[in-house]
DNA sequence: AAACTGCTCAACCGCGTTGCG
DNA sequence: TCGCAACGCGGTTGAGCAGTT
């Protein structure tokens, strides 16, 4: 404690001038005065300015020495020794998601640090290799929904231990109707084979996942094999997502978020990844880099990547590669889907726009409003910086078009989180300018429509929101439209604040819920909401996710949401309100 | 017991991003 | 707009340890 001086030094006893050229750096490992004194100064003086440490201290370290030793050895809650084997079952999973994004990966490890996983992952890698064993569980996923068998982009894809591959994006969740994700180890092959080598639209078994139109086999899948060699927590969740997998055609799988949601916080999380996994960004053999290439602007301005459009009713998965829009067909008139997302947090939103992507669209701040129009098979990836050093990304993909009577389109949408950590604003509608500021907002009002998939997260806060899936409008004979409502549960001790409705954080005062902002939200039939994050202002808020499910009784021109799915709060639970609408509606003006 | 090999993990390095002047 | 500093992240390295020969 005495060494951390009480003022700050600018200078020290003639080492600082030299220190300029970091000749007096001391490197190499750490010893337990060094770690004592570089305690002190972070209990002192905070976390960040990691280059004062040698000013204020008599610590011969750079920053970046500092900061990593903080990070991964002194800071408080960390987690040390072996991995459990739900770490480790995570770490695949996570990994099949996320790819070589060890720090978002850390995220799901409380801990757990982001240098400790990549260590975990590569002796992992070396080990399997050597082994000459697939990186991920023998039998694992090999989702595949009919609509997804006509589906051949995977098939450029080759696959190997140095080449990035990635799975079709998305996650079961997201898209309960195309797991079409396809998640196929190769298993008892090369490491080096073709994963869906020997399949036709991947593969002599195609399952349909909670595709109401499907005829659901009950006999394991893939996917279940993986599940079940996800041992530990997934035997928790397993049950639940085998009945997400094999739900009766038209029904609503909204029990088994209940089951996920009420199993502990390592299922729910291993049920996020599961839902994630065949859906990842990341493909089976530990074979990428960095992000999934396919973000931001790059994808929006790659028009001429497109492929081969099946018919209208085909699902497209999604490659590697950014696609950036596809034209499908449409029976009718131009779907449009106008999709708002608000990102509430405290960092402020992330503007995504669905369709064009102006110069000055780049710049999320200074953009005021977008409206755009998707068309079927669109596929929509938006990325960009946030406020509060963040960075935002969302990857969506509206595939397919199934047949649209008039004006009710029928778009499946997927949503991937490849976030590195941040606030996300996903808007395809409007975002007022007040929106872009949110801190000087009270409220915001998303509007969603079906098959719209949003999701945002904030790191630095740390707030998350889960991908807020609206997955699958389904014909509309008259009446009834059947939804199939999908979420993708949280993460794991992540506390986070879910609203739907104009109000405040649960309990926190009035005051407090200001500055947290408040929002509005209006949820359309099948909509999934979850978010989580910790909190702003040191306050954590727990919330499950939202899932409207059923869309029962309406009228061609009518929606009336029905059921809502609510686990448990911290406090106060999210309220969902049903709501009746016009679905010819731009905004509907009645809110939660 | 010594030499060898493989593994783990802490630390470093380079690069990209962001904020600020 | 530019340059710099700080920060964060992923890749790489190498010391030390453990197991094997």
């Amino acid at each position: 404690m005495e060494q951390i001086n009480s003022q700050p030094i600018e200078e020290d006893s003639g080492g600082e001038s030299t220190s300029k050229g970091n000749e007096d750096l001391k490197k190499g490992p750490w010893t337990s005065v060094e770690d004592e004194i570089l305690v002190n100064y972070v209990n002192r003086f905070g976390e960040g300015n990691w280059n004062a440490v040698r000013k204020h201290t008599e610590l011969r370290r750079c920053g970046k020495s500092c900061r990593l030793r903080w990070i991964n050895h002194l800071r408080p809650n960390l987690k040390k020794g072996a991995f459990t084997e739900d770490e480790e079952q995570l770490v695949i999973a996570l990994h099949a998601r996320l790819g070589n994004r060890w720090a978002q990966m850390a995220a799901f490890l409380p801990g757990r640090t982001d240098n400790e996983i990549k260590n975990y992952w590569n002796t992992r890698k070396k080990r399997c290799q050597r082994a000459g064993l697939p990186l991920y569980p023998p039998n694992a996923c090999h989702i595949v929904s009919e609509e997804n068998v006509q589906s051949s982009c995977l098939s450029k894809f080759s696959y190997s231990y140095d080449q990035p591959i990635e799975l079709l994006r998305g996650s079961i969740l997201d898209s309960p109707d195309i797991i079409s994700d396809n998640f196929q180890t190769n298993y008892g092959a090369s490491s080096h084979a073709m994963p869906f080598a020997d399949t036709v639209g991947f593969g002599s078994q195609n399952y349909a996942f909670a595709n109401p139109t499907a005829n659901c086999v009950e006999q394991p899948t893939d996917f279940e094999n993986f599940l079940l060699a996800l041992r530990g927590s997934v035997a928790d969740v397993y049950p639940t997502t085998k009945q997400f997998l094999f739900q009766p055609s038209g029904s609503t799988p909204q029990n088994c978020f209940g089951s996920l949601h009420g199993a502990d916080p390592s299922s729910q999380r291993l049920a996020t990844l599961v839902g994630a996994i065949p859906g990842s960004h990341a493909l089976l053999n530990d074979t990428f880099s960095t992000y999934c290439p396919t973000r931001g602007t790059a994808m929006l301005e790659l028009p001429s990547d497109q492929r081969v459009e099946t018919d209208a009713s085909s699902r497209l998965t999604y490659p590697a590669t950014p696609v950036s829009v596809y034209n499908v067909q449409s029976p009718s008139a131009t779907v449009s889907v106008q999709s708002n997302f608000v990102s509430p947090w405290k960092s402020g939103p992330m503007l995504q726009q669905l369709h064009l992507l102006s110069d000055a669209e780049k710049e999320p701040s200074e953009m005021s409003s977008i409206t755009s129009t998707i068309r079927p098979n669109d596929v929509f990836e938006c990325s960009g910086p946030s406020i509060n050093d963040m960075e935002l990304y969302s990857t969506a993909v509206a595939d397919s078009y199934m047949e649209s009577p008039s004006t009710l389109g029928s778009l499946q949408s997927k949503c991937f989180p490849p976030w590195k950590s941040s606030p996300v604003l996903q808007d395809a509608h409007v975002l007022s300018r007040a929106e872009k500021e949110p801190s000087l907002k009270s409220s915001v009002t998303p509007i969603v429509k079906s098959n719209d998939v949003s999701e945002c997260s904030i790191s630095g806060t740390e707030l998350y929101s889960t991908p807020v899936a609206f997955d699958r409008y389904v014909k509309s004979p008259s009446a009834t439209i059947p939804f199939q409502p999908k979420c993708v549960p949280p993460w794991k001790n992540v506390p986070f604040r879910s609203e739907l409705q104009e109000g405040h954080a649960p309990g926190s005062s009035e005051a407090e819920s200001s500055e947290k902002r408040s929002v509005t939200s209006i949820v359309r039939p099948n909509n999934v909401f979850c978010s989580s994050g910790s909190s702003i202002n040191d306050r954590e808020f727990n919330s499950k996710p939202v899932v409207v499910d059923t869309y029962v009784g309406s009228l061609p021109a009518t929606f009336s949401l029905q059921s809502k799915y609510f686990t448990s709060w911290k406090s106060d639970p999210v309220h969902v309100e049903s709501d009746t609408f016009n679905s010819a509606e731009e905004e509907p003006s009645e809110k939660f």
